[in-house]
RNA sequence: GCCGAAGUGGCGGAAUUGGUAGACGCGCUGGACUCAAAAUCCAGUCUGGCUUAAACCAGGUGCCGGUUCGAGUCCGGCCUUCGGUACCA
């Protein structure tokens, strides 16, 4: 009889709902584990392969700690703001929140179907005013600590998406995240969160979490944190100072022009009337280029001199200031110390502009008189630098920085990648700042009381250039809450990045009405054991829920430091070897997979396909073996029901109880008992899978066992592979006459170690690194047995009979290793 | 350019601290069942050599070299692919 898929699934789908085994009892923190994957966001109707991927290998590790005896809480939700569904709406008509929710509704089915475990009571969705309220509240925290403000900055412009974005937001091409569009540089007035000022405990962090280390490698250089010195340049002829930012502070002496960035006010200030065209020229020549065109390090160097100069501090050099757009005025103090000797960007531009080119530091094992070909860059000896010659360059940083210091015209400084984080975003579908402006106040945050600022339903969302919210007077016109006059709402909304840098805590009470977030449980639950999702959140969200979680502790409101304790990436699967997407045409649709197979197949396969944290090119071409695995399952308890109730077995027994074939059922029950927690342990699910395969395969000899083993093996069958193909489970489970569901009443059975033992080795002998020969021996037989056995072996005599012999190297129970001559 | 990860049969992929390379599955080949096919079950399946066959021998984990009794695993130098990053001073 085939597996009635479609049957047993919604039975037990049913059955768990009406019983509610997936409801976690919160108060109870005993054996806690709060296992979360990253919620959906829900802009198309259907879940497709990477959802799957992503949820199903998750839910069975969850299912799997539930078996083990965990409290665990697997909580889902729906990160339901966010462009797409307004990009839907311009183009069908169809309103974002109406789209949104139809989605929500039909993944919700499909997660089901999947048979998630997920806690439904926790259910939420970022969209409704009851969560964006607390959006809303936590930006009116951080503007309170100043963590919060609005700027005038250049700022990254998605044409497309008709709005700007945060600066992680923006892929290394140059693209829009979203729409791959190119964005422009514009000079806007936005609202940021302070990140920076997190910076250090952020980097900090890092050592305290077990996540992957490539996604700590990439936060500490998305940080980006450089420890240097500030030295001060007075410019002739000005009272003005300006500084520059070097971590090379030795090579002061080798100095030979500076750079500032040509965006510089002081540049109109301080360039000579005879410079003045070919400056003004070459900034507006600039002004055309790309961000991508002006930052590629493939460019060309350009730049003009000012006909100014600057005195350098350490030896009273006169050298010239020239602009160039290689110095971004973004970073440090927008301006640098050219060492064209010992930066290669500096060199670069002194060749190709004839500036000189002076030696500082002396690269060992070269003459002072050799020229150089290239900057030197790393630690020499330091020469033409007075009163610092021969000394090592690591120790003249020191030395040249704490003397500058001393003078006065230099101190250490420590400069950040890291910028702060753009959150105003000039389209509906999200959340309303909560801030007016005021004709008399200027800025005034909307009162707590007052919260949420609701999303209008009805505006015209299509995009002209300005945020849509503008446009809906009823909206915007308010009264100053300070003043009583005439006063506007600002009318962005705010990146979804802040909706998803909290929702973990919102889970644990979503109806929660008191605060945010429940702190008591917060305290409890939080840090989120695991964390599961994509690798493309690293410098985004993951960067963004850490600082949004340390300021929430720095207000009171949690007690830990870190909001997600362990991370795994699951791996991206690719179609065609491309990312599957809609204009590509290259999209899998997974509901054929069900519907032919069922989920546990279809969650089973995927798990089955390789290790999680590398995903792979979707082929669907193995989907039969796990099938036929399934299949044979099924037929192996349908031929064995009612067992455990008829035959019930002990708990352990001894080897001496069994004949061979018992021993080798029993022994390998017991093996994969171990193997398989240890793989689900460390989400390798292929490999978990992979022994069960093989569990199967040596039950082909069950029929030859006592009856009582018979149900020892299969009953801890049905529980191993419960949590990766929990309908299976719980229906196997059933047939043997369990009247208990699995999951309603977790069970994990224990390794019985004994039965790990073995009483036979097959010891490999190598000859010269050959493998020649194998014998079999009693474990732990002596060495002396082993010699003398491994010498009386026939092919062993052939290889060393008339040799000498020079060396013998024995691993107990595993390689005899002879070594002749 | 820089940083990181990975290269293993026809395919997806296995291989504790260096210790029998190719687990498990797909595919393929042969057989059983069947009037026949599908499904299922059984056997075989790294390559080459020699064999009716088995046994045996040689080679083999991207390439070149090294360490070691022994290397997919460690070290040095390359090549390729995929991620991240892009003049951050």
């Amino acid at each position: 009889m085939k597996y009635p898929f479609q049957e047993v699934e919604s039975k037990w789908q049913k059955f768990w709902e009406g019983k509610k085994i997936y409801k976690t009892d919160l108060s109870k923190t005993d054996k806690k584990l709060y296992c979360l994957v990253m919620f959906i966001y829900p802009s198309a109707a259907k879940m497709h392969i990477g959802h799957w991927y992503n949820y199903g290998p998750t839910d069975s590790y969850a299912r799997f700690k539930k078996l083990q005896g965990f409290n665990v809480f697997e909580p889902i939700g729906y990160d339901a703001f966010g462009l797409p569904a307004e990009n839907y709406a311009i183009k069908t008509g169809v309103h974002p929140q109406d789209s949104t929710l139809k989605n929500i509704a039909d993944i919700k089915e499909m997660v089901k179907r999947m048979g998630g475990m997920y806690d439904w009571d926790s259910e939420l969705m970022t969209c409704t005013p009851d969560y964006y309220k607390w959006n809303q509240w936590l930006f009116l925290q951080l503007y309170k600590k100043g963590l919060a403000y609005r700027k005038n900055a250049p700022v990254n412009w998605c044409p497309s998406c008709q709005t700007v974005l945060a600066r992680e937001q923006v892929l290394s091409d140059g693209g829009c995240e979203r729409c791959n569009t190119t964005v422009e540089q514009k000079n806007l007035t936005q609202w940021f969160f302070k990140i920076t000022d997190y910076a250090d405990e952020l980097l900090d962090g890092l050592n305290k979490i077990d996540w992957p280390e490539k996604t700590k490698l990439m936060q500490t250089n998305w940080i980006g944190k450089s420890i240097g010195t500030e030295v001060e340049f007075s410019v002739e002829g000005y009272d003005e100072k300006i500084r520059v930012f070097t971590t090379r502070p030795d090579t002061l002496f080798g100095v030979t022009y500076v750079v500032f960035a040509p965006e510089k006010e002081i540049v109109q200030k301080i360039t000579k009337p005879e410079f003045k065209a070919d400056v003004d020229k070459y900034i507006e020549s600039i002004k055309s280029l790309t961000e991508i065109d002006r930052t590629s390090a493939t460019k060309e160097k350009t730049g003009v001199s000012t006909g100014a100069y600057v005195i350098n501090p350490i030896n009273g050099e006169r050298v010239p200031i020239w602009i160039a757009d290689y110095v971004l005025a973004t970073y440090g103090t927008g301006m640098v110390m050219a060492v064209p000797g010992h930066d290669e960007r500096d060199f670069e531009f002194a060749k190709k502009f004839g500036l000189p080119i002076r030696k500082v530091i002396l690269q060992p094992n070269t003459k002072v008189e050799d020229e150089l070909k290239e900057a030197y860059t790393e630690i020499g000896t330091m020469i033409n630098s007075g009163k610092y010659n021969g000394l090592r360059s690591d120790l003249g940083i020191e030395k040249i920085s704490k003397d500058l210091e001393a003078e006065g015209v230099g101190r250490n400084t420590i400069n950040y990648r890291l910028r702060d984080w753009l959150i105003s975003r000039q389209r509906y579908w999200g959340t309303p700042i909560p801030i007016i402006h005021c004709q008399r106040c200027g800025e005034v945050p909307v009162p707590e009381d007052q919260l949420p600022v609701v999303l209008p339903y009805n505006v015209n969302f299509k995009p002209d250039g300005g945020s849509p919210l503008a446009s809906n007077e009823e909206f915007v016109n308010v009264k100053c809450h300070m003043c009583g006059s005439e006063a506007r709402r600002d009318a962005d909304t705010m990146d979804t990045f802040v909706d998803s840098s909290w929702y973990y805590l919102r889970y644990l009470n979503p109806k929660f009405t008191d605060g945010m977030f429940d702190t008591n449980l917060a305290n409890n639950w939080t840090p989120v054991d695991i964390y599961v999702g994509g690798a493309e959140h690293a410098v985004m969200h993951l960067l963004y829920a850490r600082f949004i979680h340390k300021f929430l502790r720095d207000i009171g409101l949690v007690n830990s430091d870190e909001p997600f304790a362990k991370l795994v990436h699951q791996g991206t699967i690719t179609s065609q070897g491309a990312k599957m997407s809609k204009s590509k045409g290259n999209v899998v649709d997974p509901n054929s997979f069900i519907e032919s197979y069922g989920s546990d197949v279809f969650r089973m396969y995927l798990m089955f396909m390789g290790p999680y944290e590398l995903g792979g090119d979707w082929s669907d071409k193995g989907i039969v073996g796990v099938d036929r695995f399934v299949q044979r399952t099924y037929a192996l308890f349908n031929a064995h029901k009612n067992d455990a109730k008829e035959n019930p077995s002990k708990e352990k027994y001894g080897l001496n109880d069994f004949n061979e074939v018992e021993k080798s059922v029993y022994r390998k029950v017991n093996q994969t008992l171990e193997k398989v927690r240890t793989e689900i342990e460390h989400f390798r699910f292929n490999t978990g899978v992979a022994a069960l395969m093989e569990l199967l395969n040596e039950l082909k000899s069950l029929e030859e066992c006592r009856k009582d083993l018979q149900t020892y093996a299969l009953e801890r069958f049905a529980v191993m592979i419960s949590p990766l193909a929990p309908h299976l489970g719980e229906e196997c489970w059933n047939l043997l006459g369990n009247e208990k569901s699995l999951f309603e009443n977790p069970l994990c059975f224990d390794v019985d170690q004994n039965a790990l033992s073995v009483d036979n080795v097959t010891i490999v002998v190598q000859i010269n690194g050959k493998v020649r020969s194998r014998i079999d021996m009693q474990v732990n037989s002596s060495d002396v047995d082993v010699k003398r056995t491994v010498f009386a072996d026939e092919k062993v005599k052939l290889y060393t009979d008339g040799k000498q012999l020079l060396k013998e190297i024995y691993v107990p129970n595993k390689i005899y290793n002879i070594v002749v001559k």
